[in-house]
RNA sequence: GGCUCUGUAGCUCAGUUGGUAGAGCGCACGACUGAAACUCGUGAGGUCACGGGAUCGACGCCCGUCGGAGCCA
């Protein structure tokens, strides 16, 4: 019987990749870790993303970094698909799947029964040179006309939902727009590290300057080179897009510091909101310091050996 | 000490000729199915520095007090 997938997630900053590099290493048959989150799926994207460097991965292997080039476009369900290889092959291999990660829809794809209706790149181009041009109101009325429940659950101003729900209905036939129930597809187990938003805050500040020491900046500037500006996606990364703003004269490289602590904190408060309502989460707070990490690593693996042996009773 | 300007939401400020207050940002909260670090929505905050006066009625006019800024001495 394969053992229960762990998810360690949480909001930036709460200290998931230490803790759950002490985790992969804590369990006995070995663990590897599989990041879940977003940006860390884009090469090169290092600094700004706090992405473990692999010097400092002390052996344990990590899946789903580095898989995108900062010009691609990142998708949901492609993640979805070749994470849920990874997690079949580290079984197979007799070793424990940790997921790691913040990005809260990748990680309910990922673990959760969750289903993506097709796409059609040339539909959605049209639909959404639509929205621009005409604004997203007459969209809305026609989705309305088209299924009266799904234009009453997205706003009329929501252009991006909009041009989704009819490109599904295109695709598709119909358009469901809510998210699964809470129910995991495989055994997992989800524990989410938590800090007090002023000790939290006091985090990010240091932790976005040292970013500027290491050279985000520099980062920045090279990945620019490399197709940045054209992933709708990568661009708009915290601590990117701001760069990216400086670097075009459109604020002091001071102003774009200041922005980039402003909108991790304010990232760091959605996340830890999109975890909240889950009820299958359980909360260990999070390492405020070196020694705390193996507190934390050790609490989570409590959780997962009571949860094993309660599983297996 | 004299002159001028000034005190309105946590911050920066709007408030037409008097009819008991708004914006942006911040903050809190929510929705979310192939961009999710996205996209979009909702809300809570103000004895209008303080005291008095004229007025049916004052953030607005008059007098005074206190606090800020600048110029002159």
């Amino acid at each position: 019987m394969t053992q229960p997938i762990v998810a360690v997630v949480g909001a930036t900053a709460t200290g998931k990749s230490a803790v759950s590099l002490a985790l992969a290493r804590l369990i006995e048959s070995g663990g590897e870790v599989i990041n879940a989150d977003s940006m860390q799926l884009y090469r090169g994207m290092d600094i700004g993303t706090a992405k473990l460097p692999l010097v400092d991965r002390q052996g344990v292997p990590h899946h789903q970094l580095d898989t995108l080039a900062v010009g691609d476009d990142s998708s949901v369900a492609h993640f979805q698909e070749s994470a849920r290889a990874d997690i079949d092959a580290i079984h197979a291999r007799g070793r424990r799947a940790i997921v790691v990660g913040g990005s809260g829809l990748y990680l309910r794809a990922l673990l959760d029964h969750f289903d993506f209706p097709g796409t059609d790149p040339a539909l959605r181009a049209r639909l959404e040179a639509r929205a621009e041009a005409e604004g997203p109101g007459i969209l809305h009325r026609e989705l309305a006309a088209l299924d009266p429940a799904a234009a009453a659950k997205i706003h009329p101003r929501n252009a991006k939902r909009i041009v989704r729900a009819l490109e599904i209905i295109e695709v598709a036939g119909d358009y469901t727009s809510s998210l699964p129930a809470h129910e995991y597809y495989a055994p997992a187990v989800q524990i989410a590290l938590e800090l007090p938003y002023d000790v939290l805050d006091a985090r990010i500040e240091s932790r976005v300057d040292a970013m500027w020491e290491a050279g985000l900046v520099t980062e920045v500037r090279s990945l620019a080179k490399r197709g940045l500006r054209e992933s709708v996606t990568a661009r708009r990364a915290v601590g990117y897009a701001e760069v990216l703003r400086y670097l075009d004269g459109d604020l002091t490289e001071d102003e774009a510091r200041e922005l980039v602590k402003r909108n991790t904190r304010r990232l760091a408060r959605k996340q830890d909101r999109w975890f909240r309502p889950d009820p299958r989460v359980r909360w260990v707070e999070g390492p405020r310091d070196e020694g705390g990490v193996e507190r934390a690593a050790g609490e989570v693996l409590a959780i997962v050996t009571a949860e094993r042996a309660s599983a297996s009773a």
